[in-house]
DNA sequence: CTTCCTGCAAAACATTTGCAGACTT
DNA sequence: AAGTCTGCAAATGTTTTGCAGGAAG
């Protein structure tokens, strides 16, 4: 995880950007919160304990910057705002597993889908660098007490 | 086609909502628009010219309410609003192959997903209803004119 | 007739931007 | 010192909501 974050340094540092604290702490909001998917307010709140002057608007702006360096990957559940999370930098993909009951986002490790990916591209000629699977439906915690929503 | 609108108005009757012009407006454009991912907007437009009066508030709570009934389905493409197509009635599913230098969406009908919602029941407990799958990349067209942007 | 629907305008949100000052390098 | 980065406040763009009148069943 500390080389995680000096490796990011490190593409800070190599395309001119500057490493401020405000990015400091916003990496580090990611890095303790792995497999959280943080939209950019829960990020500002997060963060504002350590650097209680932070801007929001400096957190949108690191968060874009940060997609753009693919150090983070932004998604889109549906709940009406962007979230993001730590980009695979490995070729690992995972996918969503979202609950539309009380909204959980679980995740599901799987490479399976290359195979798709040359089908596509062999009948369409569309050439693909990413993609992003989600499944939707009710959580183990949802079909256990089906009362429950959040 | 004319089938498939007789059975939406049934849905509509079934639940107790009423027919009126403007979601018989709303619907017919996505009849006439079937492989189109509209916005709220964009049927706004298209619905004007046949109905001047509709109310922006009106396609948004009618597409809302469509979306509700199954008969549309919500996407989210990363271009700031949420956009709409027909649903799947059959099961037939397809997926999205979006480009990331023009933004063209193309669509792919695929439907060999089932095995990994299996193996996602079986190995975490979640029972899937629907998934979505968007492919990223570069379209035949922008691969074969790199300029071109939109 | 009763209840649901609609249009309008205003409100609510998430996100972006202009700008002057502050900080990284 | 130079140029980038930041915080603030205002602007933007999409979607939602309150309300009084209007229409569907």
């Amino acid at each position: 995880m500390e080389e995680h974050l000096q490796e990011i340094y490190k593409k800070l540092h190599d395309r001119d950007y500057k490493i401020t604290p405000q990015r400091r702490v916003i990496l580090k909001a990611f890095l303790n919160n792995a497999r959280e998917h943080l939209s950019a307010e829960e990020v500002y709140n997060i963060v504002k304990d350590q650097y209680p002057d932070i801007g929001l608007a400096t957190v949108y702006r690191t968060l874009d910057l940060l997609v753009d360096l693919d150090v983070l990957q932004r998604i889109n559940f549906g709940d009406g705002r962007a979230r993001y999370e730590l980009g695979h930098r490995d070729e690992h993909h995972h996918h969503h597993l979202i609950c539309v009951n009380c909204g959980r986002v679980e995740e599901f490790d799987h490479d399976l889908l290359e195979f798709l990916e040359l089908l596509v591209t062999e009948k369409t000629g569309f050439r693909i660098t990413d993609h992003q699977l989600k499944f939707y439906g009710y959580c183990r915690r949802c079909r256990e007490t089906p009362q429950e929503a959040e």
